[in-house]
DNA sequence: CTCCCTTGCGCC
DNA sequence: AAAGGGCGCAAGGGAG
């Protein structure tokens, strides 16, 4: 990276915006019908001896932030904000999307999480105060004290001409102290993290760029889903009530625990104890319900029951709910570049306060939507395009399988190998090539091997434990493991893969020294807490995981880089993300080609370049397509 | 009614 | 002693 901090070349950016209703004031894609708008835009830029405004302005309109984005582009400037991906969505609302993907973008806020990201451990109960990352209170009073408190007495849906003059003012103190906190957050990054905050920052337009757009939902569909899983449950609740069920006992753990326990006489096999207040209670979630099914079939109609209405709800009524308050027939579930510690995207679905008056449905949990076809066919393409997904082939194995330097799971990572049924093999006790060549025949007994090997290899990569492996084994795939195989499987993943137990250790090691975790690419977290202390496990679990899952994160942030300048040229547009895969809607006539050179560019993604490091294997890149998410299929290349 | 906590659960 | 990690959402329930 060559980019420097140049005071002539940084300009930092805000609006203020508001509508027709107070809560519009932060949902742009409501501009096109009037009841959203900017109301003051600040513009500030350094001339040399000082900070001033330079096209800040009230109720600006398309060509006064058109004259800003050109200039911003023909002068190369870099425009920083905070939490600007918003600041983005809203010209994107003004029709400047394609300008704004020409921009270089700086964001404080996630400078500020470069620098002093930390984790939320959760201890039985007692946590860690969330730390805000907000630019006031917070970030002023941090860096800049002697600015703090200009925030009091502003009107954000102010109509009078003092109230306004009032605002725009705040609008350009706001952007001032951005600018100077950008300044110092920037030169006490190290260059890695510098880096890796620039590439992040190329992705900003796109996100903001689809959340403004939102995502097109298929009402019927909605209704389809919703109209099924009504009838399931229907039937369910049929086959229960005569035995004391009803939808509020099985929508309250209180309730159904009585029911289950005091009136049905089953065993209680699991409690949980709160550690806030002592009290125990006596569980009923998914995996109880799994084991007493097996002397009491009445349970599997329970986890089905409750399944089925908690799914409704979710993912059949959450879309249309979302996409009927939006006003367009999307629904716009908010990305958060960098939401979670390791660098993920998060996203919310939600605006105002949770579970008061003040909440608003804008989105739904498009990160938790259900794997089926039917679940997921909700979310189609625009009219004219394509969906396509291309996701990093074992992303968390090939990391994993690097950052240890296992050579066996590295082996692994070469082409036309299969680590599942590798593990499968040595776990059931057959030969490699044996049980890959069956399960090409698609022999029921070898992928039933190969399932074992998979349940395996995603399961034990994170110091799971056997315990731990058995339930997910019953509970989430059905398969009957008792607690000896259990720990065969858990000491014969230990002895296949040597350098994964290895690298745990030295990873907890490193970061007790340094107080920090890495990822391959230089990105960081703070680990600092007592290790002998009740996080000391979790502190642990984030020396190993960290390095991991962060980058993977930055994988998908340079693969963001990487493609945007090709998804501009043919008109395709970033639609979301789901960690290690990215979901593109491409125009229906460029798919063909895009699957090609898509593929190209994530297989061959700069690496040395970017991160200073060479993978020893290859990194490579599937991709799916369809007109809509349930309806991905693998993409043949001929 | 709101606020806060807890339980349970979906995905990667 | 034992303990994968990362999230966000729905819903019940108690306090005030």
């Amino acid at each position: 990276m060559t980019w420097t901090w140049d005071d002539a070349k940084v300009v930092a950016h805000d609006f203020e915006t508001s509508g027709t209703l107070p809560e519009y004031a932060l949902q742009p894609w409501r501009k096109g019908v009037g009841d959203f708008w900017a109301t003051s835009m600040s513009v500030i830029r350094h001339n040399g001896a000082k900070l001033e405004p330079h096209g800040s302005r009230l109720f600006p309109q398309a060509e006064h932030m058109r004259t800003f984005l050109e200039q911003a582009i023909a002068e190369d400037w870099t425009v920083v904000g905070w939490n600007i991906v918003f600041d983005i969505s809203v010209l994107c609302a003004y029709g400047l999307a394609d300008l704004c993907h020409q921009v270089k973008w700086l964001d404080g806020m996630l400078l500020w999480r470069h620098l002093e990201v930390e984790p939320e451990y959760e201890f039985q109960g007692a946590a860690h105060k969330k730390k805000s990352y907000r630019l006031k209170p917070g970030g002023v009073e941090r860096w800049l004290p002697m600015m703090a408190g200009y925030n009091e007495d502003v009107d954000f849906h102010a109509t009078d001409e003092e109230s306004l003059a009032k605002l725009q003012l705040y609008n350009d103190k706001d952007s001032v102290c951005t600018w100077i906190i950008a300044k110092q957050i920037w030169h006490s990054l190290t260059p890695q993290q510098q880096a890796c905050a620039l590439i992040e920052a190329q992705s900003l337009s796109m996100i903001a760029e689809t959340n403004y757009l939102g995502l097109p939902i298929d009402g019927i569909a909605c209704s389809e889903l919703a109209a099924r899983l009504a009838r399931t449950a229907d039937e369910k609740l049929a086959i229960l009530a005569p035995h004391g069920v009803t939808e509020t006992i099985i929508r309250s753990p209180l309730k159904l625990a009585a029911l289950l326990f005091d009136d049905w006489g089953l065993p209680v096999l699991k409690e949980n104890t709160s550690k806030k207040t002592g009290k125990v209670s006596r569980s009923t979630d998914k995996e109880v319900l799994h084991e007493l099914a097996l002397q009491d079939g009445r349970c599997r109609d329970l986890r089905a029951y409750r399944e089925c209405l908690n799914n409704r709800t979710k993912f059949a009524e959450g879309p249309a709910v979302s996409a009927a308050y939006c006003g367009d027939s999307r629904s716009h579930p908010a990305a958060i570049p960098f939401g979670t510690y390791s660098g993920r995207l998060t996203y919310g679905s939600k605006q105002g306060k949770a579970g008061t008056k003040s909440e608003r449905p804008t989105g739904f949990a498009l990160h938790q939507e259900k794997r089926d076809k039917e679940f997921r066919r909700v979310v189609t393409a625009p009219p004219g395009y394509t969906l396509m997904e291309f996701d990093a082939s074992g992303q968390e194995f090939r990391w994993m399988a690097i950052a240890s330097g296992d050579e066996t799971m590295l082996e692994l990572c070469l082409p036309g190998e299969d680590p599942h049924s590798f593990m499968g093999a040595r776990v059931t006790m057959q030969e490699y090539h044996e049980l890959t060549n069956k399960v090409q025949e698609g022999d029921p007994l070898a992928k039933d091997a190969r399932q074992l090997g998979k349940v395996a290899n995603l399961s034990l990569q994170y110091r799971t434990s056997a315990r731990k492996l058995r339930v997910v084994a019953r509970v989430q795939y059905d398969i009957p493991m008792e607690l000896p195989e259990a720990q065969r499987i858990h000491r014969t993943y230990a002895n296949t893969y040597r350098g994964v137990p290895v690298y745990w250790g030295r990873q907890i090691a490193l970061t007790r020294r340094m107080g920090y975790v890495e990822t391959l690419a230089g990105r960081r977290v703070q680990v600092v807490g007592n290790w002998d202390g009740e996080w000391g496990w979790s502190m642990g679990s984030t020396a190993i995981n960290y390095r991991i899952q962060g980058t993977g994160a930055d994988q998908k942030y340079l693969a963001m880089a990487v493609i945007k300048p090709y998804l501009t040229r043919i008109g395709a547009k970033f639609a979301w993300d789901l960690h290690d895969g990215v979901y593109l809607w491409v125009p229906d006539a460029k798919v063909q080609q895009a699957a090609v050179d898509i593929k190209f560019l994530l297989d061959n993604l700069p690496y040395r370049q970017a991160w200073g490091i060479t993978p020893p294997i290859p990194l490579p890149w599937d991709c799916k397509a369809a007109s809509t998410w349930g309806d991905l299929k693998e993409w043949h290349y001929t």
